[in-house]
DNA sequence: ATTATATAAGTGTATAAACATATATTAGCA
DNA sequence: TGCTAATATATGTTTATACACTTATATAAT
């Protein structure tokens, strides 16, 4: 759907203010989206994120701080995801033998099968869904690579 | 900056990979940014749009179910972003004199001077600082355009 | 060695988002 | 008319977000 339908509403001041509404938007509908695909798995995005960041390191734990720095939403509060996924065994807690402050956190094998199946749910109704050629892609990354508000 | 230093990593699948996880980032960058320009005249961004809604309309006075089909996150709860403001005496509640069911939302004479202001703080520091020219802008949206998931 | 500073994780709390449900009113129709 | 369904707003409740603060540990400086 395009913007002007879905906000219900047509009158932009400019280009550029239409693209910052389009990209809350679309992020709006992503999000729905894949917050949808993952409810039969009992997970929150935030949570599917955690665990998806955690199997790129696998079968490595990572420590806290590491997996908030690679989160989209830097105010997440790491702990407490983490504390969700403990609590249905896909992760576990380790002490880390370098530094007492630091929690190491690796995936479970459960937790791992988990994230593949929500994966196979999530991937095809969203990212492989996209009608965007791959040029296409890489367009639109080129152009959002330039919105960098107060740095 | 650049997705990649954002979120610490390099490997994506593809480009329309990254091109889901750049419209989540950037959004959130843009909705942080314009959330703490809005931290000094004590309003949250929903409210800010409830207000510019208003606006647009105005000196019309807006049914609640309009305010929320022009709002872009749909889920959002319009009574209780109205409750906020009218505490703020930022709108006010009328009848509708057709439909009793229907609740007739306006701007008061304050309210518009508050959101003059906080647009004065929030437009140079969002929209008119992207880096992006008129037709970039353009092409960024037929892109977003594109991202039509779950219809 | 002792103190101050910085860092990492976790906790507390207030607000907002998401979702289901309730209440009131109108519209459709037998 | 009287009943059913649909619509519009509002409320209740659970979970998540944002942000401040605490605790424990490590580093740096004197």
């Amino acid at each position: 759907m395009k913007l002007e339908q879905a906000i219900q509403t047509g009158k932009f001041s400019s280009e550029k203010h239409k693209a910052v509404l389009n990209i809350l938007y679309r992020a709006w509908i992503v999000k729905t989206k894949i917050s949808n695909e993952l409810k039969p798995f009992g997970m929150s995005h935030e949570q599917y994120n955690v665990l998806r960041i955690l199997k790129g390191s696998y079968p490595n734990a990572m420590r806290v701080k590491d997996i908030g720095s690679r989160l989209i939403e830097k105010s997440s509060n790491v702990p407490r995801i983490i504390d969700k996924l403990e609590d249905k065994k896909m992760v576990q807690r380790l002490a880390s033998p370098e530094d007492n402050r630091e929690t190491l956190i690796s995936l479970t094998t459960s937790g791992i099968k988990i994230l593949e199946a929500s994966t196979r749910s999530v991937q095809p109704n969203t990212i492989q869904s996209l009608a965007l050629t791959e040029k296409e892609a890489a367009t639109l990354n080129q152009l959002l690579d330039k919105i960098i508000l107060g740095e």
